[in-house]
Formats: C-alpha cells, sequence, structure tokens
DNA sequence: GTTTATCGATGACAAATATCAATAGTAAGA
DNA sequence: TCTTACTATTGATATTTGTCATCGATAAAC
C-alpha cells in the first residue's frame, strides 16, 4: 500500500487552500485545532447530498467527483474535486444542507473543518470572505458556462467541452486517464452512455483524439476546440 | 406617464437590497453618496455582457430579464430581475467583467453603485459579508438546480418549472401576465418557440393552465407540480 | 476456477425535439 | 390609414438523441 503523505499543521501544509495566505498565525492555529483529517478509498463516499453541512472539506490529495443525484434517480456530475480545493457547496450559506454528494475515485486524503470556525473565521477576516467570494464566483461562472453550454449545444461539442476540461483543468496535458466510465462521462455531459461510446469513436476515427477504455489522447487540438466551439 | 417614486436615500428606501440591514449608518451614507440612478424603458439594456463591472446594480422598480448571450448568437435566459434585488455577476470577483446582459422588460428604476466602494464595504463589514455570501449562495443553488432540471427534464416538465417559477417567484400568483415572448420562453426553458407553443396548447387542453398570448393562469397547481417532478 | 456483475461496444429502433414553410394576427411607425 | 416587422400558430418533416437487445471483455466475489 501507498505510504501517504499526512498533513500535519495547516501552516506548512502544501495542499493547503490558496486563501488561507489571508489567515494570521492564530487564524491558521484556530483551523489547525479544529481540524479532521479523513482517508477515503476509492468508491466511498465523502460528502453525501441532503446530509447537514457541519463542515468545510478540503482536498489534500486524489481526485473525488461531485455529483448531484437528481429527482428521478439520474447523477448529474458537477466537477471533479482536485488536491487544495475548496469543497463546499451553496447550501452552506442557504439551508445548511449539502448541495451535493462527493466520492472518491482514487484514494482521497481530505480534510474536515468545522463550519462554525470557518464561517467565524469569514466574518472577521475581510481579506479571507473576499478570497472566499473570489473561489465561489469562480466556481459560479463555471456552472453559467457549463449551463450554456449543456443547453445550447449537441452532443459533440458537450463531449468535446468534457475532454478539454480533463485535459486543462484536472490533468493539465493532451494525454490522461479515462477516471470516468462512459456512463459517469454522460453523466457529465449529459448524454446517454451509448452516444459516449459512439462519439469517442466518431472524433478517433477523424483522427482528432486517441481513446481506448482508459486512455484519452488528444491528437488535434484544433479540431477539439473548434468542435466545442461549432457545438 | 406614470409618476415614479424615486428613490431618494438608501436609509429610507423600501425597495432596498435586504443586505442593507448590517450596514451602519455611516456605511449607508456612503453607499448613499456613491449611487446613481437610472430609469430604463421597456427593452432597453441596462447591463451588457463582457462590460466592465464598475457598478453593483440594485433593482429599485420594474422587470428585468437576465441572460447570457450564448458563443453561437443564442440568448440564454437566467432569471427575472426584481425590485429588491442585487444584480451582480460572479465576473465582478473573477475577471471584473459582466457575466450576463440585463435588459428591461418594463420600465425599470436601478441604482448603481460603485464597485470598489461595494466590495470595501464587504471587506470591512463581517456581516455583510455574510449577507453577500447568503445572497450568492442561494443564486448559485438554484442556478444548480436549474441546471440539473435542464438536463434531466423533457420539455413538459422544463416548461412547467418555466410557469412555477413566474407564479411562485416573480408574480406569487396564479394568475399572471406572461411578459415574455414565446421565443424568450423557450430561451428560458431551452426549447424552441414552436414547442413552447405547442406544449402550452397541450397544458390548456388537458385544463392545468389557461394560456392566451400575454395571460396565463394556473388552474391545477398539483398537476403542474406533478409534471414538473415527472420531467 | 467459477460465478456474477459491470463496462464497453454495436446495431436497430423509438422517442423527443428542432427546423422549415406558410399563414394570420398585432403593434409600432410613416 | 397603410406599411412593416414582429409574433403566434400550425402542420409537415428532418435531425438529434435515447432506449433496447445483445455480445464480448473484464474484473470483483465466492
Amino acid at each position: 500500500m501507498a505510504v501517504l503523505n499526512l498533513v500535519n499543521n495547516c501552516e506548512t501544509c502544501t495542499h493547503r487552500w490558496k486563501n488561507f495566505q489571508h489567515l494570521s498565525k492564530d487564524e491558521l492555529m484556530l483551523m489547525n485545532e479544529n481540524r479532521y483529517e479523513a482517508t477515503f478509498k476509492p468508491g466511498e463516499t465523502i460528502i453525501k447530498q441532503g446530509s447537514p453541512t457541519s463542515n468545510a472539506l478540503f482536498m489534500a490529495s486524489g481526485m473525488a467527483k461531485a455529483y448531484i443525484e437528481g429527482p428521478n434517480g439520474k447523477n448529474f456530475i458537477l466537477s471533479i474535486a482536485l488536491p487544495g480545493r475548496l469543497i463546499l457547496g451553496p447550501g452552506a450559506y442557504v439551508d445548511s444542507r449539502q448541495t451535493y454528494s462527493v466520492a472518491a475515485i482514487t484514494t482521497v486524503q481530505a480534510c474536515f473543518i468545522n463550519i462554525d470556525i470557518f464561517k467565524q473565521l469569514v466574518r472577521v477576516n475581510g481579506a479571507f470572505a473576499e478570497g472566499l467570494l473570489e473561489d465561489i464566483s469562480e466556481k459560479s461562472l463555471g456552472t453559467l458556462s457549463r449551463m450554456v453550454s449543456l443547453s445550447q449545444k449537441k452532443m459533440h461539442g458537450r463531449l468535446a467541452d468534457g475532454l478539454l476540461y480533463f485535459s486543462d483543468v484536472v490533468f493539465k496535458s493532451d494525454e490522461y486517464e479515462m477516471i470516468l466510465s462512459r456512463q459517469e462521462l454522460g453523466e457529465m455531459t449529459n448524454m446517454a452512455k451509448e452516444c459516449v461510446v459512439r462519439i469517442l469513436k466518431e472524433l478517433e476515427d477523424s483522427g482528432v483524439i486517441y481513446s481506448d477504455s482508459s486512455k484519452i489522447k488528444i491528437l488535434d487540438r484544433e479540431k477539439l476546440i473548434k468542435i466545442s466551439q461549432k457545438g
């Protein structure tokens, strides 16, 4: 089994949320003292939609999928949670319920910090509050552009967007492991799994990507971007 | 012409943003001194997507549509802006660009407040910051549930959602003026205008609503909700 | 090793939705 | 009043997308 880098201290943690830079030593210590660390195995649920938002969650290592369980039982994958990111749905400031579920894809290390402490820091530290606003705003901007993409683009464009998301945001590489199943890739791009398979094949046949069941390689990024834009 | 209630002072304004309650007298005065009031005629653009977010906008009276101009030229209507609401896209905290456009539907009175002053108050007043976070979070929650609705429901369910939005949020009545054209209703529910017409007719034929080109009356709310849920 | 479940892949088909074309109504402007 | 330009409506048709059935491969469970 792999030896995990345990997070010892918020002050020195290399995977910490960028906004922690706005906290004073005392504030960081407060965070640190109210912190619970946990490790999750692939497939395990980290956060369950609808449960109380008693904590803010920070990803220390690994990857997870954040998804909404729709009223009809169908899932909708929102994003891939990555190290250094704050995971805190909008419900925390509305109804104190988790807005979405989060499940580990790889082994995940995460820190839970008591939400009252977190909110208290937001109240007393203006720069920290602004950092949170920036973080939330960025996600919100992403959600909006996603919504437009989903509603105005056809399957080819949506799948291209998905592939580019993994390349640009998740792996920062033109070649990567496809950590989602076809089914899940469909839950992310709003298409049936069979359609995912078909269009991946089309993209491969036309030389835009290489793809096997576990790997994606972007061969012609220009063309893929064009497909994304054309919709 | 109707005589408009001019907003004279943020301290006494009856249409002011609810979060203003957390500001001190001095802070309110600062707001008030850096405020520009403007009146817009139906159809006029209040905010243009992509322009700099130099101001936060508050609706004092009237209704407007907030919409994203998609890359393909198609619009996507996000919401109806109502009196008392803050209009400030996430871009304000990301790239200082307006995330969406806003256009007056009826005559609109609105106040613009310098964004630097606004942000400054967020930084120094924790309760105000928390109020902003709550406001943003509420909108974000709405966007997410909207996205799931759009991607998992069929046309009947989406249109039902749209009709219920007007009934529950905009007019708070089972009977209301349909202030959007069929085309716009389609831009809101992600369907072609012809389909909007057809399904409105179906809903009318089955006794769920009454509808003519300018009015909607919900006759069987239970059934409409069921249609919304069933998707 | 065998069973069982899941995933990827494929073809045929059905359902949902968009587009096109045509017409009539409506409202703003000359 | 007469245009002119939308807007609403309708039917016919095309396109897109989802569902079903099937099969082989793979991997976890017993």
